[in-house]
DNA sequence: GCCGTTTTCGGCCCGACTGTTTTCAGTCG
């Protein structure tokens, strides 16, 4: 950690409070104090708004927040007033910043890294990889052979840093790898848990559970999977695996009776995992991936309800167990009931070979209608947007002619047509308002100029929302997982506007945007701002990422209700923004009427 | 360091695997 120049944001905090704990753990302190880092840390960093602003409303309202209490709510505002913490150059001055990289190595924990340093004097990752070579590091009480090779090979690992993958790749890798274990005779059970059930955005590894009576025979089939390179372990009931990809992948097995216990273990988070088994607690029930039991009598575990039910509370979906007061809303009764793929009417943000597309409006406009949608809005790119060739003002009254002729031909879905109107540099709209008049859905979207002071970029997104034309803002952060970050822009103002002016928030379906997160889809949904989900298609293929857009939606806990892409055309544009109290050409509305008899499946 | 349907003190989720030593500590999820 740093001193920072700006204000530090939820993840500033939360990587303080991480390493904080990391550092307490080598200083041998208490395991549950450093838990209770550990838990404020990802209590703030799923934080659904600034904790700054948190803080702001008084140290009663941090201490609130579940896991935080009166001395981490001191700690919280030491961090926002000064950057650093007491506690933390207390415990730099006896440690040395090194151990808690060394702690990144697989094999390596606070203990060994404590014992390096005590014993070694080593300080740094390059210390430690230079005494696993010389073969120093074995005259250590505890290491041997193989651990050294394991250090040697972690400190290279470290050079290369493994990152996390987009949750498509992750479903990449799983599906052939679930395809080729069901195939053995010893697999009756079988789903993939871990964080690719619960919908993260990005993935660590797979997490694969089977239930079965022959554990050995799955295992040994697992570890001779094709793709892969390394066996990590071997064990009766549990493998550890690196695929050819990098990635890991474990596997469990364990007998019918015990696998809804093992599916909500193994499911996690972590954080959800401990709040259940607290409940149980309460009710003198044990907890484990075998069963729920009383005593040693096992009263649960076969499936996952059973699991629930046992503790007092209703069966939670996977996208919900985040630690994120699923527990608590379950126990009152007030879950949300998620949306789901089925209820999605219609995409409105799809591209043509207008633009940067790579298939023609009829391709897309059949595509969509094959996915049985009521509508489709086709949103091509303005002209600001050189490197994709957008359309000006004429472009648009062109494609207007070519969509009247292929709705004549296809009644059975309404064409929408739109832009993906460019935000410019001063918060104007790169299409005059004429022009804007003359489409049914406006989107509006940020593409160029992303390094922007925070100030500079509200201001220039808010200005934008304020044309009375715009309805929806498209990927609102311009974040690329795994490429670039958000941009600088303070999304609870956006959000306030959003909701202020009647502006839809887009939930980007590319796997690489996602934008909004998980925790923007919530703080929006809490504001009771309006959502709709798009896939940002290019080719007819992306219509089919909507599924991963529904996914973070449920992620941000959104009933079909939030989400304005699941009603009815009709619905639809009469919250669109600036909508006209009645429709207007009649042969539009007849086709969209039947179009919607489609969809509910009406004659 | 947090927290309260037994508690303001005394708990805190629970188990598997590995490498090492020879009965278990450390790490990991």
């Amino acid at each position: 950690m740093q001193l920072l120049s700006g204000p530090m944001d939820n993840v500033d905090v939360a990587r303080a409070f991480e390493e904080l704990a990391d550092l307490l753990e080598i200083d041998r302190a208490n395991v549950f104090r450093v838990r209770a880092y550990r838990t404020a840390a990802r209590t703030i960093e799923s934080l659904g708004e600034p904790i700054a602003k948190v803080a702001a409303r008084g140290v009663t309202a941090l201490e609130e927040l579940p896991g935080v209490g009166k001395d981490l709510a001191a700690k919280i505002v030491e961090l926002l007033s000064t950057g650093n913490l007491e506690l933390r150059r207390e415990l730099a001055a006896k440690l040395p910043a090194g151990l808690v990289q060394m702690m990144r190595v697989a094999g390596v924990g606070p203990k060994r890294a404590r014992l390096f340093y005590d014993e070694l004097g080593l300080e740094t990752l390059d210390a430690l990889e230079a005494a696993a070579k010389s073969g120093e590091l074995r005259t250590v009480r505890g290491i041997g052979e193989v651990l050294e090779r394991h250090i040697l090979e972690g400190c290279a690992a470290q050079h290369v840093r493994s990152t996390r993958l987009r949750i498509s790749e992750a479903d990449a890798h799983a599906a052939p790898l679930l395809a080729y274990l069901k195939e053995s005779p010893a697999v009756a059970l079988l789903d993939v848990a871990g964080s690719l059930r619960r919908r993260r955005e990005t993935i660590g590894d797979l997490d694969i559970l089977v239930g079965s009576d022959e554990p050995e025979a799955v295992a040994d089939r697992f570890v001779r999977y094709p793709d892969v390179t390394k066996v990590l372990a071997h064990g009766t009931t549990r493998c550890t695996v690196v695929l050819r990809s990098g990635m890991q992948a474990d596997l469990r097995v364990v007998p019918a009776e015990s696998y809804g216990a093992a599916l909500h273990y193994f499911t996690g988070s972590k954080a959800h995992n401990i709040a259940v088994r607290a409940m149980g607690v309460h009710r003198k029930l044990k907890i484990n991936e075998y069963g729920v039991f009383r005593g040693t009598r096992r009263i649960g575990g076969r499936t996952e309800d059973e699991v629930f039910r046992a503790v007092g509370l209703p069966w939670i979906p996977p996208e919900l167990r985040e630690g994120r007061g699923e527990v608590e809303a379950a126990r009152d009764g007030k879950l949300p009931r998620l949306l789901e793929l089925i209820d999605v009417r219609g995409d409105l943000h799809v591209h043509t070979d207008a633009s940067d597309g790579e298939a023609t409006l009829r391709e897309m406009v059949l595509a969509a209608r094959a996915r049985r949608y009521a509508y489709v809005a086709i949103t091509d790119h303005t002209k600001a947007l050189r490197v994709v060739q957008g359309l000006d003002g004429a472009g648009f009254r062109r494609q207007r002619s070519e969509i009247d002729a292929l709705q004549r031909e296809c009644p059975d879905i309404t064409i929408l047509q739109g832009a993906e109107v460019d935000i410019l540099e001063d918060g104007r709209l790169d299409l005059d308002d004429e022009s804007l008049g003359q489409l049914d859905v406006v989107v509006a979207a940020v593409h160029t100029k992303v390094n922007m002071p925070e100030a500079r970029m509200t201001d220039r997104v808010l200005r934008a929302l304020a044309h009375p034309r715009v309805q929806i803002l498209a990927h609102p952060t311009g974040r690329l997982l795994g490429s670039r970050e958000p941009y600088a822009i303070d999304m609870a103002k956006v959000i306030a506007a959003a909701r202020d002016r009647g502006v839809l928030l887009e939930i980007n379906a590319q796997p690489a945007r996602l934008d909004l997160s998980d925790t923007l889809v919530h703080m929006a949904r809490d504001a009771g701002v309006r959502l709709v989900i798009d896939t940002d298609a290019h080719r007819t293929s992306d219509l089919a990422l909507m599924s991963y857009g529904v996914d973070q939606a449920r992620r941000g806990w959104c009933s079909r209700a939030d989400v304005a892409n699941t009603l009815p055309l009709a619905e639809f544009r009469a919250i669109l923004r600036g909508a006209p109290a009645v429709s207007h050409s009649s042969s539009a509305a007849r086709s969209r009427s039947r179009a919607e008899h489609a969809h509910a499946g009406l004659p």
